[in-house]
RNA sequence: GGGCCCGUAGCCUAGCCAGGACAGGGCAUCAGACUCCUAAUCUGAGGGUCCCGGGUUCAAAUCCCGGCGGGUCCGCCA
């Protein structure tokens, strides 16, 4: 609804400007003005004419306002300065917007338009880390964002089968007395196995032959046994991971193993289609000097096997043939691996993909390593935060049974956790600590908390959807704050969706959040005048609050 | 050494791509508000060389150039 507004003051003010016989900017904007005194909507296309006309910008002002025509949904346009600012007729807008919110609002017409998102994709050498918690937070919300805006998105993890991480897990069990007992989750059974392996092949260097032996017998897939070993490794880790992201309300829609690229010799037809532009010395490599990149795509090793860009090749075309658009999240370690492989995407003539690089999460005390086995994993972190939502609910609420308490402390905790991360842009780096990550006032707690005010304030009222409301108009000014904010949410999803950005959203719940409670404290509901307004005021921000915290992958309990 | 990213109050951060009205939030600090729909809330106060220096512009946190500080990449790793 907010954009409506944009497009018909832009629209009044492109109009104006024509029947003035003035050149037409390129680009109308218009912008939120500094505070409610100055109007709702205000442009500065003044200052843009002025120039041109060479007339001072408050003329021009003038001008513009003698001949601009009033669209229905404001009240007026004045001149503030040179600024010309619009003023909402809030007794047509609050009913446009309220008659606008349902169940689904958020959701956006069908875009008919396929897109591949592959995010978390960690080795599954271990349990997820709280660096890997960042790539799967970010994917996860950004597919519901685009499949909020009208996208039809399928979530991918690519399940790296055939690296060197799996190759020494394999190798170990293979070698010494190493044993996946599944006495505690399997994730971090093996992540332990690969660190004590590691520390093995620290010590003597010369088993590393080896381990790249065993990789290339496994690439050939002559060796069903060494086959069998590889799969149970991945999968068993892979569940574990699993496990770790279903808690926090990620679910991907595919896995998909690298081994099925040389399997199906997709990664042999690739050298093949490549082989005009390769060249070789020890390894088969393709130069890209010509494309502004100094270092060359390094495609098989020098004993004949493929490396992890060249399997990701093959994926990549996979994903781009299947698809409309494909995104990746990646660290931005992955810089200039992207680079190269687009380059050598697009020879194959395959698209590009969108990118969303997002910089690393480290400790205090430096950066993490499953292999130095340095980390805290993301299971930890999820135990910790439920935990000290609990102690907070329990200082709250001594009226819920344990199970309901724990339910209520879990969907808290996780909601913690997501919102830490999706409220940063992701090129901030972040050093870890447990207090900012796991902050409940004035974080995701107070987001959860309006919605479960607003459930209790509806249930209390006994309201039914289909309420009078007749002759009631919604005039406090925390009303029509509320009105505004909740209109905005729809162009936030555009806007997000389009530059592939999430934290524009948790910024959003957060203000609507505080504006819902404002509005809450200061004006009464119950046995008001205007209740049954209010209550439909209450019920839409109690819809818009719940699926502004769903494209976060959050729950909103209905009671804290 | 070269490429990319970051630098905004004690701490965290939005705004930067598409330059516009006194740079928005949050934490922490201080002062207030529960006989009233849940105080995980709300009201108010103090706190800023927007890293530094040039430039472009009527207008720069935002664009350009040059520095400084931090991160990261420059593997026959993924």
């Amino acid at each position: 609804m907010y954009r409506m507004l944009e497009k018909e003051a832009i629209k009044s003010l492109e109009s104006a400007i024509e029947s003035l016989g003035y050149e037409k900017p390129s680009e109308i904007k218009v912008e939120e003005p500094p505070n409610a005194d100055l109007g709702d909507l205000a442009s500065t296309v003044s200052f843009q004419l002025a120039k041109q006309l060479k007339k001072p910008p408050m003329e021009i002002t003038k001008d513009i306002l003698n001949v601009i025509e009033v669209p229905e949904v404001f009240k007026s346009v004045e001149m503030k300065g040179p600024y010309i600012n619009f003023f909402i007729n809030y007794d047509n807008f609050s009913k446009l917007v309220l008659d606008s919110i349902g169940e689904d609002y958020g959701q956006l017409e069908d875009k008919n338009k396929k897109i591949i998102l592959e995010h978390t994709s960690a080795n599954p050498n271990g349990p997820l880390h709280i660096g890997h918690v960042r790539n799967a937070i970010i994917g996860d919300s950004l597919a519901r964002i685009l499949r909020s805006a009208g996208y039809n998105v399928e979530t991918q993890y690519y399940v790296n089968d055939m690296g060197r991480q799996i190759g020494i897990i394999a190798w170990g069990l293979l070698n010494f007395d190493f044993k996946i007992e599944e006495k505690e989750k399997v994730d971090h059974e093996i992540g332990k196995i690969y660190f004590q392996i590691n520390e093995k092949l620290r010590a003597d260097e010369s088993l590393k032959a080896e381990v790249s032996a065993l990789l290339k017998r496994y690439e050939s897939g002559a060796d069903p046994e060494l086959e069998k070993i590889f799969k149970n490794i991945v999968e068993k880790c892979i569940s574990g991971i699993e496990s770790t992201l279903n808690d926090l309300n990620i679910y991907h829609d595919a896995f998909v193993w690298e081994s099925k690229f040389i399997r199906n010799q997709a990664v042999i037809g690739i050298l093949d289609k490549l082989s005009k532009y390769t060249k070789r010395n020890e390894v088969l490599y393709l130069p890209l000097e010509d494309y502004g990149i100094e270092k060359e795509l390094i495609l098989t090793r020098s004993d004949g096997t493929s490396l992890y860009s060249t399997r990701d090749l093959a994926y990549h075309l996979e994903k781009s043939t299947n698809s409309d658009k494909m995104i990746d999240i990646l660290g931005s370690d992955h810089k200039l691996a992207v680079d190269q492989i687009s380059i050598a995407l697009n020879l194959l003539g395959g698209k590009t993909p969108e990118v969303v690089f997002y910089e690393f999460i480290t400790l205090p005390e430096g950066s993490m390593s499953t292999r130095r086995g340095v980390f805290i994993s993301v299971d930890e972190l999820t135990k910790e935060a439920v935990e000290r939502a609990l102690v907070e609910i329990k200082k709250r609420r001594t009226d819920l049974t344990d199970e309901e308490a724990l339910k209520i402390a879990t969907d808290i905790g996780i909601g913690a956790i997501r919102y830490f991360i999706v409220k940063l842009s992701p090129e901030k780096h972040i050093v870890f600590k447990w207090e900012e990550a796991l902050s409940f006032e004035r974080g995701c707690a107070s987001i959860q908390y309006a919605h479960a005010r607003a459930c209790k304030l509806l249930e209390k009222a006994g309201f039914d959807a289909n309420i009078n409301t007749q002759g009631q108009i919604l005039n406090h000014p925390f009303e029509i704050d509320l009105v505004k904010m909740l209109s905005k949410f729809t162009s936030i999803i555009e806007e997000s969706s389009k530059i592939n950005r999430i934290h524009p959203l948790a910024q959003y719940a957060m203000d609507l959040a505080g504006t819902f409670n404002r509005f809450y404290k200061s004006v009464p509901v119950i046995g008001a005048e205007e209740e049954a307004v209010r209550l439909l005021l209450v019920d839409k921000s109690r819809m818009t609050i719940r699926n502004c915290l769903d494209l976060m992958g959050i729950n909103a309990p209905a009671s804290m």
